[in-house]
DNA sequence: GGAGCACCGGGACATTTGTCATGACTGGCT
DNA sequence: AGCCAGTCATGACAAATGTCCCGGTGCTCC
């Protein structure tokens, strides 16, 4: 019996995975927790075999409860599952050292042949979507880059900004020049939008 | 036999919504779309009694299907499913004409019972959303301000709307400036931001 | 026939944003 | 030791943005 811990914030697809994958022979949902920063925790008392994350759940994301479970629980395997293809995603999943990458697309199927792959010792990656990550490369953001931006991407201005993170003004606005021009873009909007496809926010 | 329709583009969620609902005795998925542009010319050949319908949808979205039910197929109730429990979409939904709103959060079990009783007559409304929408009232944009919000709201400059819109720079100006003042925020990305979470977009 | 509103535009103005050059400090790498 | 990248900061500048006037057109409603 596969002991699965599913980690998924939006109700309806939380339950209806749990029932689905409780549907299979060999496959038993164990515990289901809908934040992130409840996944360790959880994992920790009953031991899955394989857990199911969702990267966008509040307290933490599904990639950072990875890195908490490659330390905490290395017998156990990741499998996220997530809404967005997002190349950056990926790239951090496998950093993280999850097992498998799926996107929330595709049947239902899928998911329990994923689980029973992973547990196996496979590595599961959406080939698509591998050959995006790669060529897509990896953030040219550096962290101080990426904080200003995802700041900015949510209405602050730039003495907002400044305030939040307790740097200058010219300091802020030489971080925003910058993710601008090392996403190809020609404002802070089109910055955040191209950042946040490929999972670089 | 209640014979329902099911729109909806994310796969995962689609098969196991259509797996789940056929599980129930009294209820039968005649079919499922995975675009909105979909919805009517299929509803129209299969007849179904229900069409359960999420809004955000590549070709058309659920509401604008929902208005073209109430016309092609005035039989068939509508019930929209969405992720996002915006105000402005359960107001826009019920002057389309759907007999329900429900959010995909919630186990998977209310949608059953949903089917039943939008079929039954009652229309089926979540009272916090619904609550919710009355506080906040209807849209204060003109038609005008929130083309020119959305196309700000992609990163375009102010030349690029005035030429995407065939508008001369003033009036994007002051339509943009209008929809600030209107929607109370400080600039335009954050107008944008309580317009789309407002359901107003 | 006003009054009100959505629509479209112009001009002037202050503010904000984005760019660029420059420099200091740090830590890592060779 | 030299070199490089990242971090933080200044100042100056051009460009974009947002605000506030103003004007005109149509349309509807009373």
């Amino acid at each position: 019996m596969i002991k699965v811990l599913l980690a998924e914030d939006q109700g309806m697809m939380r339950s209806a995975l749990a029932l689905l994958l409780d549907l299979e022979d060999d496959i038993e949902v164990v515990a289901t927790v809908t934040r992130g920063d409840e996944v360790v925790p959880v994992a920790l008392t009953v031991r899955p075999d394989v857990a199911l994350l969702d990267i966008e759940m509040p307290g933490a994301s599904g990639l950072e409860a990875a890195a908490g479970l490659r330390d905490g629980l290395p017998g156990c395997k990741v499998l996220i599952l997530t809404t967005f293809g997002r190349p950056g995603y990926l790239r951090r999943a496998m950093e993280a050292g999850a097992a498998g990458f799926m996107v929330k697309d595709g049947p239902v199927e899928d998911l329990a042949a994923a689980i029973r792959r992973v547990l196996a010792g496979e590595k599961v990656i959406d080939p698509v979507l591998a050959a995006a990550a790669l060529s897509t490369g990896t953030s040219p953001l550096t962290d101080r880059e990426r904080d200003v931006l995802a700041a900015a991407a949510d209405g602050a201005a730039i003495s907002d900004i400044s305030r939040r993170l307790h740097l200058s003004e010219s300091t802020v606005r030489n971080y925003l020049s910058a993710a601008i021009g090392k996403t190809g873009t020609r404002n802070r909007i089109e910055a955040a939008r191209t950042a946040r496809h490929n999972g670089w926010l």
